[in-house]
DNA sequence: GTCTATAATGAGATAGAC
DNA sequence: GTCTATCTCATTATAGAC
């Protein structure tokens, strides 16, 4: 996590110009092929030589920017994590988990990474624990701050913002591997508006759709 | 799904007489082992060695009983499967749920199972991959069943029964997840009753707890 | 039925040439 | 920066002795 330079300072990076050094593309090119190669076959059953072919390298061409396979993991979480940080802090109001399920519909991709991560963080010392341990604390609390903010203690429906911010989270997450597994099965921002719609004790919409 | 014979035939089994035969006691025991290190580590993490070590037996004794990995997990899955199958038909009534997820929450190794199995489904042409398919197509079919005979072709909240089949199929899943990662986050059976409540269009208790 | 020995593979990682 | 060659290790699986 302290490799992780956003914007490194120029006196850092030696001699280069304007624009992005070319280490850094090369760099941001094997993240996303990580992330490509991670999110298909999840972090165990991913090969450094998958990845590296994906980019036109030899597996030893790419250890040479990064040092092993988890190195490569944690950057691509790093990575992902200012996306995330983003996101969440997006969730001023409940309407945009909404919003947020209806951009994962176009990121298979992303959804994959974080499904299968999450599950695999579960198993030993999977290097994807603290990143998805973390990541759950922030969500649900983010969540329940939103919704003391718009209902005080309790929503209309009974719930109390931790109750509601635990339910979203996990229909987020099921629904996900609901979708992964048959994207027709379910529509995740209709259902997602729905839960909220229903825990914030919405009266029954008479004619839906 | 052939070999499967949960009381062979006397004959077949050559002299041995009343009581289980040796043979599917060992079986037996291979089969919980399996279990539990596949729930461990997940189905691809798991190495026949660790499996073989949990019933006091060499990797190649094991193999004597299982022709390989897969057929391994196959028939882990092939006796979950009965298992499951009564406890679908058991979700006879909403309510039935809550029930489900307290007994859960006293075999985390069976919903480590099931979690890990269900997101390693995804990757390739993994061998659960059938399995999980047909599993969540069963579960949202039975709830939905459940829930239309119950309500009709609307529930009070507004849903849908399948739209709130997949929700609370999705909170389940979702909620096993939280709860596997960290137990005292989320009280399982408390919120899918409340989900339960609300989707129903139960009105708010008062005084919860 | 269980073991020892042993392929056969596949993966992560290192050393050093270009 | 990228490659070839190589090492090491874990794992699945087979062959055959007891």
């Amino acid at each position: 996590m302290s490799e992780q330079e956003p914007t490194p300072p120029p006196e850092a990076l030696g001699r280069r110009g304007r624009g992005r050094p070319r280490a850094t593309r090369r760099r941001d090119q094997i993240l996303d092929a990580a992330l490509a190669e991670f999110a298909e076959s999840g972090f165990q059953g991913a090969s450094l030589a998958a990845v590296a072919r994906r980019v036109g390298l030899s597996q030893q061409g790419l250890l040479h920017h990064f040092p092993g396979k988890e190195a490569l993991l944690i950057a691509v979480l790093a990575r992902r994590d200012e996306v995330d940080v983003r996101e969440l802090d997006g969730l001023g109001e409940t309407a945009a988990l909404t919003g947020l399920a209806e951009r994962n519909t176009r990121r298979p991709e992303v959804v994959r990474l974080h499904t299968l991560l999450t599950a695999e963080g579960l198993t030993g010392d999977h290097p994807a624990s603290a990143y998805v341990r973390d990541r759950y604390a922030r969500v649900r609390d983010r969540l329940a701050h939103t919704l003391r903010a718009e209902h005080g203690d309790r929503l209309p429906s009974g719930a109390t913002p931790d109750q509601a911010a635990a339910l979203l989270t996990a229909a987020m997450d099921g629904l996900q591997l609901q979708w992964l597994y048959d994207p027709d099965s379910v529509d995740m921002p209709d259902l997602v508006g729905l839960l909220t719609d229903v825990l914030r004790g919405a009266p029954p919409d008479p004619a839906p759709h």
